[in-house]
RNA sequence: GCCGGUGUAGCUCAGUGGUAGAGCAACCGCCUUGUAAGCGGUAGGUCGUCGGUUCGAUCCCGACCUCCGGCUCCA
């Protein structure tokens, strides 16, 4: 899903003071046309100009070309002009909110009096089409004063908004408000009619922009959608118009391509149509059950998780779905993350004859995570240092309320089984505890055919985060990628977020695995005390003070949702049927089944196709539902005592020996290959 | 939660103010098959749910539910 590379930067373009950069763009010989096309300059300081500036000195600048990510941004940025420019010709009534460039787009929003519907869309395409035809020249202008730029958008009321936040001082307005930013200067972008050299529309902006509407060579306005001013609900809700632009009609084709191809590998259509996992409407929306192949998938990747864990050292607990408020109150979850749990069932009161409360009743809640059980079974009894680190495990099943609006598919639902554990050791532990568990997490994460993902650390937040610093003090630990600092996120009340692994095809980075946590001692919700003693100098040597040090815990879940090991297929690990057997002629029945057996007795999922069809309908049915070896038995390979393969790409292997067959079957599914095998990749010994 | 869209057979979708159709799947036959759809037939729907308008509603209106997209481009 990503976009093209961009190409290296070119040489270096020399601008002569008080002329323009374009003018020395053309002289030194650069396309001004086409998917190349420059459209605007860096200059010296890494600022992007337009095409109209004309440096008061002699200056160095390097040519953007449109078929860079920074080109494509400043398409995008002018291509959101003109869809603006559009709505208030259709819709004068209209006020402009942002307009900014996207990963692969840009949007622009409105505040209007009807909602925008996809007739809107196409209409406002036309439109577009016809600005950009028209070659309006996007020309900057300088504000003197705030004042006068306040004046001049009297009209625009989100646009005043965006000039205080400029004007206020020590505000920084962000990288994603293109329309003002902290230098101190304020501008605006006029469109200048080609020949009348009237100015038709006008836009507080930051730019850069396209010299004219002219390199905006395609583009294409995707969908509408509401967002609330500056993203918070308590603000007015804008209608947002989605589109995407680029360099070439057929760089824009690509990328609807690539769109397409996302779909098809959408986990949620993978589920519907391989016959794995439904949301029915009588349970609830974000619940889902599993169909027969989608629980043989969970089996097997348990069963390996389990495996895994328990060679990794870890041991297996159980704790209820469902508990009494009161261990909620205590880990903080009913303060602080209330409104994702579903809400309490109020149970065992008992009332007198006339109404009042004989016996009071209890709280009892869905349980949205699993820490605070394995806490309790920490706690059970008295623990010793010499127990640590002690390793908790579980398959645990959590129930979390999520907003209406964003249960999706197997990413965001209100039920799900995560592959949980909790690390319990002391302090001096920690630093080993955290290298090996994130070995096994990369090893696992591997086994799954996710190996291609992205680290980082969050950091504390000082006034997020209770505790202090000592315990938590995140240590970066080097694995494949050198993990990325990044303040903020991690800091829910008295938690670390350490690191996340992040799955790139997930796409828009919905989709992140919560790696591990570190739970400080002191927290109301942490493990509680243990009789440990600290290490020093390789020896081990009594705690200072009388206070126990208490343990620390480290949080981490691996997979968390069955789904991610469904994304672009399924992993080696865990395909439904992993061979189906055909007979390619009547009289190779009882062949076909003894072959079926031999496989069986490898541990290998088989089924017969059994049915009528013709050999070619079953090689499309079952290469459609992606089955990885299909072993056909015709009347050739009955006489040879061989069978013959067909792979998902077509390849094909026939006339193989049975017994090398199911050998290599057999050491291809022990490989844990996660790619689908086809004639080159399955050797079966000669 | 909010905004918009959506909901017709197991699936993908047509369609109409006078209680519905196709292809695939299923089932039953015929064919006896060598690498991505052989042929014929049968059956299958409270047109998301509940209300309203109407002589009559799957269609028009309302509410609710499901699903899809989005709610500072961010990992």
């Amino acid at each position: 899903m990503s976009a093209p590379a961009s190409r290296p930067a070119s040489a270096p373009v020399r601008v002569p003071a008080g002329t323009t950069a374009g003018a020395a763009v053309r002289e030194a010989g650069l396309p001004t046309t086409g998917p190349s096309a420059v459209v605007v300059v860096r200059d010296a300081d890494g600022k992007l100009r337009d095409l109209a500036w004309a440096p008061d000195s002699d200056a160095e600048v390097e040519a953007v070309a449109a078929d860079t990510d920074e080109g494509r941004s400043v398409i995008r940025h002018s291509a959101a002009h003109v869809l603006a420019q559009a709505v208030q010709q259709v819709r004068p009534e209209a006020k402009l909110g942002i307009g900014p460039p996207i990963t692969d787009g840009f949007y622009y929003d409105f505040d209007v009096d009807q909602p925008f519907t996809p007739d809107d869309l196409s209409k406002l395409e036309s439109s577009m089409k016809k600005i950009i035809k028209a070659g309006q020249r996007f020309s900057r202008r300088r504000f003197d004063s705030h004042d006068d730029a306040r004046k001049e958008l009297a009209d625009e009321p989100y646009k005043l908004e965006l000039i205080d936040i400029k004007g206020a001082p020590g505000e920084d307005p962000g990288d994603e408000i293109v329309e003002v930013d902290a230098s101190g200067e304020l501008t605006i972008y006029d469109n200048v009619h080609a020949h009348t050299g009237e100015t038709v529309w006008s836009d507080l902006c930051r730019g850069p922009h396209v010299p004219t509407t002219r390199f905006i060579p395609a583009f294409k306005l995707m969908r509408t959608a509401a967002a609330y001013w500056r993203g918070d609900e308590k603000n007015p809700q804008l209608q947002r118009i989605y589109g995407t632009a680029w360099e070439s009609q057929e760089a824009l084709d690509a990328h609807l391509q690539r769109l397409a191809e996302a779909e098809r590998r959408d986990h949620r259509r993978l589920g519907a149509e391989l016959d794995l996992f439904s949301f029915p409407e009588e349970i609830g929306s974000g619940l889902a059950v599993f169909h027969p192949k989608g629980g043989v998938i969970r089996k097997e990747l348990e069963d390996y998780s389990r495996r895994r864990h328990e060679e990794a050292g870890y041991e297996f607990v159980n704790t209820p779905h469902i508990t009494k408020g009161q261990l909620f109150e205590t880990s903080g979850h009913l303060s602080w993350y209330r409104e994702g749990m579903y809400p309490g069932m109020h149970l065992d009161e008992e009332l007198n004859a006339d109404g009042t409360v004989r016996k009071p009743g209890q709280d009892y809640f869905l349980k949205p995570m699993n820490c605070p059980m394995h806490n309790l079974i920490f706690r059970s009894r008295g623990r010793s240092y010499r127990e640590l680190p002690l390793r908790m495990f579980e398959f645990g099943s959590v129930y979390r309320y999520e907003k209406s609006g964003v249960v999706h598919g197997l990413t965001r639902v209100r039920g799900m089984t995560q592959d949980d554990a909790h690390i319990y050791c002391t302090e001096e532990q920690m630093q080993g505890e955290i290298r090996s568990l994130l070995q096994f997490v990369l090893d696992l994460l591997s086994d799954y055919g996710l190996d291609d993902f992205y680290l980082e650390l969050s950091t504390r937040d000082p006034e997020k985060s209770i505790g202090s610093d000592e315990a938590g003090s995140a240590r970066r630990t080097r694995c494949a990628r050198r993990p990325r600092l990044r303040p903020g996120p991690g800091a829910r009340p008295g938690r670390r977020r350490l690191l996340r692994p992040e799955d790139q095809r997930a796409g828009q980075g919905r989709d992140r695995a919560q790696l591990a946590d570190v739970h400080h001692p002191g927290r109301p919700d942490a493990p509680g005390p243990v009789r440990a003693r600290v290490h020093r100098g390789g020896r081990v040597a009594p705690a200072a003070g009388h206070d126990p040090p208490g343990a620390v815990r480290l949080h981490r879940a691996v997979l968390r949702r069955a789904h991610r090991a469904l994304r672009g297929g399924l992993p080696g690990v865990a395909r439904p049927g992993a061979g189906r057997g055909h007979p390619g002629h009547r009289r190779a029945g009882a062949l076909r089944r003894g072959r079926a057996r031999q496989l069986k007795a490898h541990g290998i999922r088989v089924e017969v196709d059994a049915s009528d069809d013709r050999m070619q309908k079953k090689i499309r049915n079952h290469t459609m539902q992606k089955v990885p070896f299909m072993v056909l038995v015709g009347g050739r390979d009955a006489e040879a005592g061989a069978v013959s393969f067909r792979f998902r790409d077509g390849t094909q292997r026939n006339g193989v020996p049975v017994a090398d067959a199911v050998a290599a079957v057999a050491d291809w599914i022990g490989s844990r290959t996660n790619t689908s095998p086809t004639a080159d990749s399955f050797a079966p010994a000669p």
